[in-house]
RNA sequence: GCCCGAGUGGCGGAAUUGGUAGACGCGCACGACUCAAAAUCGUGUUCCUUCGGGAGUGAGAGUUCGAUUCUCUCCUCGGGCACCA
């Protein structure tokens, strides 16, 4: 027998499949038996491949081939995200021009992937800086504009001035641009914006259909930041205009003592003549527009301007309050403008504290330990109800304003002023002003009564029943209340207690109703943040319903989420198919014009301004062909634009009349498995979805998201265990290790390292002895003989494991199982031909190379890529005998060989008549014998 | 500040409907082969130990016959968001 030799069968191998097209796509797949793998698009950067890359195409690749051998009809293609800024910034600096650096670093990137044995389709590959694809980029652009999703306006956007170009939000990394680190100034422009805030409620609501990471769902989750609350008008003062603003808390409108408009709000200009510091006003806005994201963020102290002469009406109680314009409110979330409501708001409190402005506290419950002055965080409070009635107020023990027992102190003259005091005493609030919102508090009498306090305005009555039966005659006493069935879970939650003390409760009332006393559940504790939550939701309904009812204001659901920036003005990207006639009105680029070729004559320098401008063969013939005065749209699209669409074109890369034929959609989507990284969750993944919904909505497609299953990868950090990078000189390239150890040692030690989500350190040690295993195998072919027999049970096991690890994507600990067995049969004299070839179809997956040879040298004259993946055999996993531990007070002292079937009774005499379990009995009876089949028995004394 | 996630030998990591913690690999030690080294093979390898055992999965408590796994508190590290009203 030879000596592995990895680079003569590798490059066989490879030859093998790229004549035999071995990895072309199946044409006669259907929706039914079609698997569609699908690793991220790489940005072709001219370093070449990363470890990282390497990854997740082997990854991808074993799943791949792995279903292969299920007898799935697999798709797996790799493209280029091959415009952006890095091949531009580099055209700048070396007068190279994109187009061909670019099309440089894809050669490379195509001969290292092909020298991994990755199994694609590499006629379906694409590149998003090529005519054809991006035609269909422009036709998606044109789609979103037909359908009113892409439309120009003028607004603050970051701006790098070393790139001369404008970031979208998840470009700026700390106030600085992600690529260049200079940092991030805010600057007008006209820019073009695609309206993805329109699919925010789908694009939260549809992410309960996708299998993700969790913590994947809860990061889009919180991007999309979808709040609830009412919009309320404030009416201005002896004038026509009136404020809106979003608030989450309605229940403290009263506590609204002033508001506060962006430095940007339009209003501001409105009131210009009525302003009667405008110099003061003006100046504080021009000093906003100048600060960058970066200074905003780092500010600690808020500052603002108060609008003198403009005086705002709270419509709750028709107070007159303040209105100021500051920088802590976003002009960009919302309307723009606040109610402030110093009392019960983090932010609000703190500008209040610095300009003197009155703090009205409508909520009476104070929690943690910020005893500061007037400060109180959300939480359960007083509602007010028509015509200012109010009340419940919450205590800290036990999560409601308890008014002393059984009345109150002789000072105490009236229950207003019991309750002054009391909060004085338990909240420490000095200045708290009772006001006359409670002068009507007759509306909430006590008793005191032991553990029963009764608040007749509180409405909101939860109660929990274990057992419906059982507690009939307390169902029948208070069928007068509002019931709310917890589930014993949400008891669990909703209670500090646990679960045994649950399981003995039979009800559990955290408030009370009008008529009959507080009932709380013996030997329970109310969770405090349950109650809040609770509470203040109850507060929010009732007083959005009084504000609708009064025309005050209405429901109103919010999101973080802001429009998507698609307009660049760099050169090396798609550009936008739009057209201004000579009066500068905008028309879509005819379709049958597209694509918008990218001209060739373009000065690529950066000015700010877009370089297509001055390309003279861009602006050729539009006059000619649009009219006179007629220009084209000199911005590009940004990248993510080309990214969000190009899994659809792997399924029909040639088509000249659509993205994607109907057919070639039906089968083939949606994305069966993708891989792809962490950092994509708010951008590509997002913006693919979106993508995916318009289709969908168009009626171009059948289903309304791309990827069923998403996983990520993990970071490969050096061997020093930092990030990989030229500044710690620990980089690790891929293309090295393959020609020094194989790209099949390559293969198996990158999914070897551990977990496929983790981030994990390099070790050159261990690649060796990843390449020590494979020798190993390759030595066992000695062994291998038709007529041997051997014991199958290792392989039967290995079959199993193997398997169920592939199909959870361990395959950290599928490469270990083969570990144990291989270590198994070198002890062995010879190995039965049928097992060994077994094992060669389980290793093929990660190994494939290696597999081919060992495939053919066991007599087949073809590939070994569809060859039926093996099945274990039930009964040759169960083993005959186990071992069963015998525990004395929680701690082994006998192991027992025994028959699998062994009896209970059996089992527990025999562990009983042990020499070393008698002599840890010392005589004394057991007084309990657990037996867990098939693990232990545990004898306590 | 808020929200997640994770802490297991010298290292990467295994093991969860609660059932022998440390699979597999690396490293290390010893042995074989060799004049020698490398490579390879074999044996051992959590710590302490008076060799009977004892301790041990970030710390502390709790539930249990039994906890890396469940509950609570705290610590450390990593990630995300960051004036979102």
């Amino acid at each position: 027998m030879q000596e592995y030799n990895p680079k003569e069968i590798e490059s066989k191998w490879q030859k093998y499949w790229e004549e035999k097209k071995t990895y072309k796509t199946p044409e006669n797949a259907t929706h039914d038996n079609k698997m569609y793998i699908l690793p991220q698009l790489p940005y072709p950067s001219g370093s070449g491949l990363h470890v990282g890359h390497a990854e997740v195409y082997t990854a991808c690749d074993i799943y791949a081939r792995y279903q292969r051998m299920l007898g799935k009809k697999v798709l797996q293609v790799i493209g280029w995200d091959s415009f952006g800024l890095p091949a531009e910034n580099y055209a700048i600096k070396t007068n190279i021009h994109p187009q061909e650096s670019t099309e440089k670093a894809i050669d490379t990137f195509r001969e290292q992937i092909k020298s991994l044995g990755i199994s694609v389709d590499w006629e379906r590959e694409v590149g998003s800086h090529n005519p054809d694809y991006y035609k269909w980029t422009q036709w998606f652009f044109l789609l979103f504009y037909k359908r009113g999703l892409a439309y120009r306006k003028k607004q603050s956007v970051n701006w790098c001035d070393s790139c001369k170009t404008v970031l979208a939000n998840e470009q700026v990394e700390d106030g600085k641009c992600e690529r260049c680190s200079t940092v991030v100034e805010q600057r007008d422009m006209e820019q073009w914006y695609l309206k993805i805030t329109e699919y925010a409620d789908r694009l939260l609501k549809d992410l309960d259909k996708v299998d993700w990471p969790e913590e994947t769902v809860k990061r889009q989750k919180d991007w999309i930041g979808r709040s609830e609350g009412a919009m309320v008008e404030f009416k201005i003062q002896n004038s026509k205009f009136k404020i809106s603003v979003f608030t989450t808390r309605p229940d403290t409108l009263f506590g609204a003592t002033y508001m506060v408009l962006a430095p940007e709000h339009e209003l501001v200009q409105d009131f210009k003549n009525k302003i009667e510091n405008w110099e003061e006003v003006e100046e504080y806005i021009s000093q906003t527009k100048l600060k960058t994201d970066l200074d905003r963020q780092t500010e600690k102290e808020k500052t603002g301007v108060e609008l003198k002469g403009i005086k705002a009406i709270n419509p709750v109680n028709n107070e007159e309050i303040p209105v100021w314009i500051a920088d802590y409110v976003l002009s960009s979330y919302g309307t723009g403008a606040i109610m402030a409501v110093p009392a019960h708001d983090e932010r609000d409190w703190e500008f209040a504290k610095k300009y003197g402005l009155p703090i009205k506290q409508v909520v009476a419950r104070q929690i943690g330990d910020r005893k500061e002055e007037g400060y109180c965080r959300p939480g359960a409070y007083g509602i007010i109800q028509k015509d200012n009635k109010v009340f419940v107020l919450f205590d800290k023990e036990h999560g409601y304003y308890r008014l002393p027992g059984g009345g109150f102190d002789k000072e105490d003259k009236t229950p207003e002023e019991a309750l002054k005091r009391e909060l004085a005493e338990e909240t420490g609030f000095v200045n708290y002003e009772i006001g006359e919102h409670f002068t009507k508090l007759e509306a909430c009498s006590y008793t005191g009564d032991g553990e029963a306090y009764q608040h007749r305005m509180l409405h909101a009555y939860y109660v929990k029943l274990i057992d419906e039966t059982r507690n009939k005659d307390l169902l029948e006493e208070h069928k007068d209340w509002d019931y709310h069935w917890m589930t014993y879970d949400e008891a669990v939650d909703a209670f500090d207690s646990n679960p045994q003390e649950i399981g003995e409760i039979d009800l559990i009332a955290l408030a009370m109703d009008k008529q009959t006393p507080c009932f709380t559940g013996e030997g329970v504790s109310v969770n405090s943040d349950f109650l809040d939550e609770l509470i203040t939701n109850d507060a929010k309904e009732k007083m959005i319903a009084w504000l609708e009812e009064n025309k005050l204001g209405e429901r109103k659901v919010q999101y973080k989420l802001r429009d998507w920036s698609v307009s660049r003005q760099r050169f090396w990207g798609a550009p936008i198919p739009m057209l201004y006639d000579e009066k500068g009105e905008l028309h879509p680029v005819p379709e049958n014009d597209l694509p918008v070729l990218l001209p060739n004559d373009v000065d690529f320098k950066p000015t700010g301004e877009s370089p297509l401008n001055y390309s003279k063969d861009f602006n050729a013939g539009v006059e000619e062909k649009y009219g006179r005065g007629w220009k084209r749209e000199p911005d590009t699209l940004d990248t993510f634009m080309c990214s969000s669409w190009y899994y659809y074109r792997y399924l029909d890369p040639h088509n000249d009349k659509e993205f994607a034929s109907p057919e070639s959609l039906k089968t083939w989507m949606p994305v069966d498995f993708y891989l792809g990284g962490p950092e994509h969750v708010n951008g590509h993944l997002l913006y693919s979805r979106f993508f995916t919904k318009v289709l969908f909505d168009e009626g171009l497609v059948g289903f309304d998201e791309p990827f069923l299953k998403h996983r990520h990868q993990g970071l490969i950090l050096g061997e020093d265990n930092r990030k990989m990078s030229k500044r710690w000189g620990n980089v690790i390239n891929p293309t090295d290790i393959v020609n020094e150890f194989g790209a099949d040692t390559a293969r198996m030690y990158e999914m070897f390292m551990g977990p496929l989500e983790d981030d994990k350190p390099w070790d050159m040690n261990g690649v060796k002895g990843i390449r020590r295993f494979l020798e190993k195998i390759w030595k066992l072919q000695d062994k291998v003989q038709a007529d041997a027999e051997s014991d199958s049970k290792l392989l039967h096991k290995t079959i199993k494991k193997v398997t169920e690890d592939i199909e959870k994507m361990h395959f950290n600990t599928a490469i270990s199982a083969m570990m144990e067995l291989v270590n198994e049969w070198q002890k062995a004299d010879k190995i039965s031909k049928e097992d060994f070839a077994i094992f060669v179809k389980l290793l093929s997956p990660f190994a494939p190379h290696m597999a081919e040879e060992l495939w053919s040298e066991l007599g087949s004259g073809s590939t070994i890529t569809f060859e039926t993946w093996p099945e274990y055999d039930e009964s040759l996993i169960q083993d005959d005998m186990i071992t069963l531990v015998v525990q004395i007070n929680g701690k082994v002292r006998a192991n027992l060989e025994v028959s699998a079937d062994i009896s209970e009774s059996e089992a527990k005499d025999k562990a009983l008549e042990e020499d070393n379990v008698k002599k840890w009995l010392e005589g004394k009876q057991p007084k309990k014998v657990i037996y867990v089949k098939g693990k232990l028995v545990s004898i306590v004394v």
